[in-house]
DNA sequence: ATAAGTTGCTCAAAGGTTTTTTCAATTAAT
DNA sequence: ATTAATTGAAAAAACCTTTGAGCAACTTAT
């Protein structure tokens, strides 16, 4: 393993002290009358030893590490996973590297990783946290390193985020049902303790309420197939009283539900109408079409990466927004219209 | 923003030397034969004041930055993504940080992540290399450096990797489609200069003439939604001559095919048989539900990860190895059984 | 009483940058 | 012929660790 070339040795060849060549090659040459021979000179040998600087010891000197921690609870997540590839790329772009890290939503991995990035000397950190535990997360913010939220968030707004407008989503997307005509509604929600999913909830029930429905459920507590799985078997189950349509507010959650729905033998939309948090391409292909609330993920991973990177740049820009992007409802053939008398 | 404190705070506050604080705080107090009192006194101090060691300064005395990076030619194609999860929390458990990075399969883009990376000093990269040019990597290798590739790899061997035994899986799924009586085949086809679609290939070409079976076609060159949706469209137009099994060689490739499918208004698999590489959750729920070869992602994940870090901290380990591991059919219910006469 | 060994710790260098300060030599001004 | 200004560059400090070499003081052995 051949050793790197050093500054030193490009100043030794070029005959120049260390000073001289780190100016030149930062392109300060001009600023401290460096003469141009020299220039030249450092240039050529630079560029024919193929020099790079060590980006460890320009961290260490500048105090920048020109990185920053992505921190998700789930990368396996088809929602994350393009948020991961997003934000890689726009940081790529910028000149900043992502240091990955997922929490598989467990709270103390999560505090655990944010001391490990920390200790690395991040730039700023990019986190959708697992929980509402925040105490680790607000530390953060209190030292000064740049923090933003991205998906999940918290209600006092003190961390700045972008963020889906999910309860917009969820009343649109629960109106959508109403307007079908569906009497008896449930919920099928995820992580209760995160932002999203609380106004999600707050969408649906805030539907139900305008449109006089009573007959609604709210059941579930994770993300998971798993759970939409467990919660459907139990909604189908209660055989009279079973819902006519369901909001899953999760792709997972979806599958889940598909898998209850099959195995009980029935039909969508025909015997039970179905919407979906999470645009993903597969919903187009499955029997039916599965209608979906498609959150704006690509925006969110730039406009985050975006206004962190502007703000690492420019300090007296202080990065304190609240961004609640409008989602989509994708409209495909899950949901079906109910006469008044007819269930 | 507070300064951190550092290794000299708690050597000026506990009234010893900077090599004193250092060696206990390193466990190797004993070793050095600081006496019991002193060593407790560091610990309490250093607890207190809540030290921890600047990472990016002890990578540069050390040489040694604890990152790996991980270079993936799509995080947005789920089969990736998996694999990013497993070794980013692989690694964590290791000890070491994931530095991410997406290719976007161009190869400029590669060379140019590649050398950021190698500047920042990680101690090994992993890479799904986006194409067959490969100086760049073999640069790599040839420093020392150590690397793996995963899923797509290099026939020589010269560099080490773990992937899916793609002729086998290819193999084993065009068998099972020929079995079913099938004479006319087709196979989309992805990046055609990529180790793991040659394999691939060749396994669905070694099956048919196996099975002597001349007509058959193999098109398409990239892993694509897109892709898939153009070449099905060509297949299909050739009306007479149209294939009565696909083999598609993604599960992105797969939901283009559907798309095409559904669009000329066909059934699978009553006019048209399917099998995908790339199992999904999704292609449970899928109208029917589609025939795939599982690949071991986690078993590639974690074995890669777990042979490298090894091979890094006990350095007579070569690394050196070529992995191939099976892949699993899942059997659905979209290839269907043909009457020899009929079509 | 001296040599040898042990105990408990410190000094200083090294790792590769950037940057502040300093300085010599040359040119221009008085 | 001085003084002042400009030009071109170097020395050294700083960033924060780890580590090889060394040393004073004390204890034990002869």
């Amino acid at each position: 393993m051949q050793k790197r070339v050093n500054i030193k040795t490009i100043a030794e060849l070029a005959g120049v002290s260390i000073t001289t060549v780190s100016r030149v090659l930062n392109g300060l040459g001009p600023k401290y009358r460096i003469s141009a021979p020299t220039c030249k000179r450092i240039y050529e040998i630079a560029e024919e030893m193929n020099y790079k600087p060590s980006l460890v010891a320009k961290s260490l000197r500048l105090k920048k590490t020109n990185a920053i921690g992505l921190i998700l609870p789930d990368i396996g997540n088809p929602f994350f996973a393009t948020l991961a590839k997003i934000i890689t790329i726009e940081s790529k772009k910028r000149g900043y590297s992502i240091i990955l890290a997922d929490t598989e939503n467990n709270k103390d991995l999560e505090e655990e990783i944010l001391q490990v990035l920390l200790d690395r000397n991040i730039d700023a950190i990019i986190i959708a946290p697992c929980s509402n535990k925040r105490s680790h997360i607000d530390d953060v913010m209190s030292t000064g390193k740049k923090i933003i939220l991205v998906d999940r968030y918290f209600f006092d707004g003190k961390i700045p985020y972008v963020t889906t407008d999910n309860y917009f989503g969820a009343l649109e997307a629960t109106k959508y049902i109403l307007e079908n005509g569906h009497k008896h509604l449930a919920c099928i929600q995820g992580a209760t303790d995160t932002a999203p999913n609380i106004e999600r909830v707050k969408g649906f029930t805030r539907a139900c309420k305008q449109y006089g429905i009573k007959n609604y459920k709210i059941v579930g507590d994770s993300f998971t197939v798993q759970n939409g799985y467990l919660e459907t078997k139990l909604l189908l189950s209660a055989a009279k009283n079973m819902p006519t349509a369901i909001l899953c507010l999760s792709s997972t959650i979806l599958l889940g539900t598909l898998k209850a729905i099959k195995e009980a033998d029935l039909k969508v939309p025909e015997d039970i109408s179905l919407i979906s948090f999470d645009n993903q391409p597969f919903m187009d292909y499955l029997n039916p079409p599965i209608s979906s609330i498609a959150q704006p993920v690509d925006e969110i991973g730039t406009f985050a990466t975006k206004v962190l990177i502007d703000s690492l740049e420019e300090d007296r820009k202080k990065l304190n927004l609240n961004v609640k992007l409008r989602p989509q409802i994708i409209y495909r053939n899950s949901v079906r219209p109910i006469q008044n008398g007819k269930k």
